[in-house]
DNA sequence: CCTATTAATTTCATCTTTCGAACTAAAGGG
DNA sequence: CCCTTTAGTTCGAAAGATGAAATTAATAGG
């Protein structure tokens, strides 16, 4: 019962650090060779494993290592069988739930995605009854392009923009959504009698960002999206540590700052969120009105460059927004310390408008040696990173159940 | 060497539920019973665990558990031995190091305190040889009075008002020293031969706090200590995350309010921080000027008997820092999410007069439904809370450390 | 083409840890 | 006194891990 944790410590190496040879993965685990011969030959038996065809070539490129090791594509000795993680295994389905849109893709157990889809709809029309049987509809639709049997799926995943409760899982508030406190996870988890994971969108997007560096996937990483709210995921060691993200886009700035959706003033979502800026610069600009508060990409690619054109009250107003952006990460480096923060979202793009602020910003609001050793990123991700993340978190509850399981 | 790491648990359980029987060990480590007989029986020879005396009547005591099990002071079958970490396996040291003041405490292995001494002296004098000397011949002055051979001390622990490095343990600034950027750690283990581990005074309170009370022990918690500055330290499952802290007082709300002693403006710490409230109470009363800017306890304590005499000008000064108390508490909850927040360290010896403007300034600051879901604790805890914490994170690392070696 | 060299993986005997089942120990109750 | 209850131990058996040595598969060099 208390035993055999090595189990999942091979396949959590194996998952966070793609395909690797059983030597790689006795010193990655600190077990001896025997033991990782007997343990994947076991997992390969059991199909959760297999060995990849194309062996040294693929490893010597993609191990770009400490000391000059895979230099030349093929060494002396016996070449290495590479492992992966068997992507016949079974499959993962991740949903995004936010404004006006929602996203599904399904994935093998490797990760990689089969097929996706984006099913465009006004969220905020709808009850939880509606949703969820709209998801159970979208999940056998992908069940269904992708000829998955039922048995085959391992998990589901639901990334929700807006506020998760950490330990229950009930969604209390989104913005996408007219609902507060459902749960949206039984229901799916009766239809289909597999795990669902809830999570915040935030949290999913920081997920994948750390996944896709080595460098961000270690130390402690803090996520800030920008987008039509603003969240922020922490990461540690690669590991989602609070599903339920942070709320960081609810810090105030100004006790009579601008109204924001939350029903208080001055939080920096109420500087930031792209809902707020198009809000704004419609009180002084002829702009289309917005769907459901919320603008549109198109509308919000049109504010960006009418903003280019050089308006100085639109200037200002992404100057404004970049001070608010400043804030978060000074208040996120303050309280976290974290070693890397990055700044992701849609939201981002607008960034060369905001930066001159939030650089003069940042300098005043943080200690100088402590934003010194905080390493800031920009990754102005795609918005597929939210289902791509959500895989990745699906993928590691879906690991450690299997592993209970198995004992 | 991958393996026998049950040891550990089982140690790390009776580190954290005091003295328990081997029945209570299976269940919590879920152990079968031969393994913890063969384990503790083990670790008895070794003289690290042993049995105590008075055995049931203690249990029921002690334990106020889930089930109606220890009501009566004996039930029917034999009696549970209670096992407990043996307190002469040897003695961790803790030093406190902050503003004109070291304090020193040794404990016993199972963390009770043997001896103590408290050394006021005007610490911005010294130089980084001066203070290690000093510590050194406190720690050596502990050792005589207990008469302990110097093979019998386990560890040290250094908890320095300030802020650390978590990485390698470097203290980069310290209000209490004049001196920034040295290794305190490493002089001190030469001269002992043993583990050293540094920490910031806030997360070692952190831990003395959370120890205490089971409740806090649970989740996240963030403990908000307010005195000489403003620190933080996050306690996740009765574990210290971050030895480093949060520099949380650094935290901004005005970009050009009051003086910090960081050199920057508006920090929360220029509005909440005994130094800074009686600085402001300076420039409007007659009060004895303050040894090396921080006042003296009496001196605070004067400044508190004034404010309640009825002086508007006192008055406004602590509501302001109630204020900046409630954007601490808000910049965490909104930041963090935690479980608890606890609110520690002798600035709180004021609260009453702060109040009113920290309870109407966060509700204003955090959501509401976020506010709700936080529990926040006053612990206005003694000086002693810093020793305390830094003996328990000592043992815990002489603990990992100890499993480690005998493998 | 053959053999030495190198490196990855497996085999094998051994050791440690843990577990299930039966057993002993110490109390209370009838 | 014997039964019941609860705590803890003893005793093979089984699982899991290890080091040393063997095996395998490739390259380098003659």
């Amino acid at each position: 019962m208390a035993r055999g944790s090595n189990r999942g410590r091979l396949v959590d190496v194996l998952r966070r650090q793609g395909p690797l040879p059983r030597v790689e993965l006795a010193r990655s685990t600190g077990l001896s060779f025997p033991a990782i011969s007997g343990l994947t030959s076991r997992l390969i038996a059991e199909e959760l494993l297999c060995e990849t065809e194309t062996a040294a070539t693929s490893w010597s490129d993609d191990t770009d290592e400490e000391d000059a090791d895979g230099l030349n594509g093929r060494r002396r000795g016996r070449p290495a069988v590479l492992l992966t993680l068997n992507p016949e295994f079974g499959r993962i389905i991740a949903i995004s739930v936010r404004m006006n849109l929602i996203e599904t893709l399904i994935a093998d157990f490797r990760g990689s995605g089969l097929a996706q889809s984006r099913l465009a709809l006004p969220t905020r029309a709808l009850d939880a009854g509606a949703l969820c049987d709209l998801m159970i509809a979208q999940i056998n639709a992908m069940l269904e392009a992708t000829a998955t049997p039922r048995h085959q799926l391992l998990g589901i995943g639901i990334a929700l923009q807006g506020m998760v409760n950490a330990d229950t899982g009930r969604t209390l508030w989104s913005p996408a959504l007219s609902i507060t406190d459902v749960d949206l996870a039984t229901p799916t988890r009766q239809a289909f009698g597999v795990e669902v994971v809830m999570a915040n969108d935030a949290v999913a997007v920081a997920l994948a960002l750390t996944a896709a560096e080595p460098a961000l996937a270690q130390g402690l990483s803090a996520t800030i999206m920008v987008g039509h709210g603003i969240g922020m995921g922490v990461v540690v060691d690669g590991e989602a540590r609070w599903g339920a993200g942070s709320e960081i886009g609810h810090v105030k700035l100004a006790p009579d700052g601008p109204q924001c959706r939350c029903g208080q003033r001055g939080c920096i979502e109420a500087y930031l969120a792209d809902y707020a800026l198009y809000r704004d610069a419609r009180t002084f600009l002829d702009l289309p009105p917005a769907d459901s508060q919320q603008p549109s990409e198109a509308q919000m690619a049109l504010l960006r460059e009418r903003a280019l054109g050089g308006d100085p009250r639109l200037e200002h107003l992404f100057q404004q927004a970049g001070r608010a952006l400043a804030e978060a990460v000074a208040a996120t480096i303050s309280v976290l310390r974290p070693h890397h923060v990055i700044l992701a979202g849609p939201g981002l793009q607008a960034f060369d408008m905001m930066r001159h602020a939030y650089e003069e910003r940042l300098e005043q609001a943080v200690l100088p040696w402590l934003l010194k050793s905080t390493a800031i990123y920009l990754r102005p991700s795609e918005s597929a990173a939210i289902v791509d993340g959500m895989v990745l978190r699906t993928l590691r509850v879906v690991d450690r159940n299997h592993m209970e399981a198995t004992e």
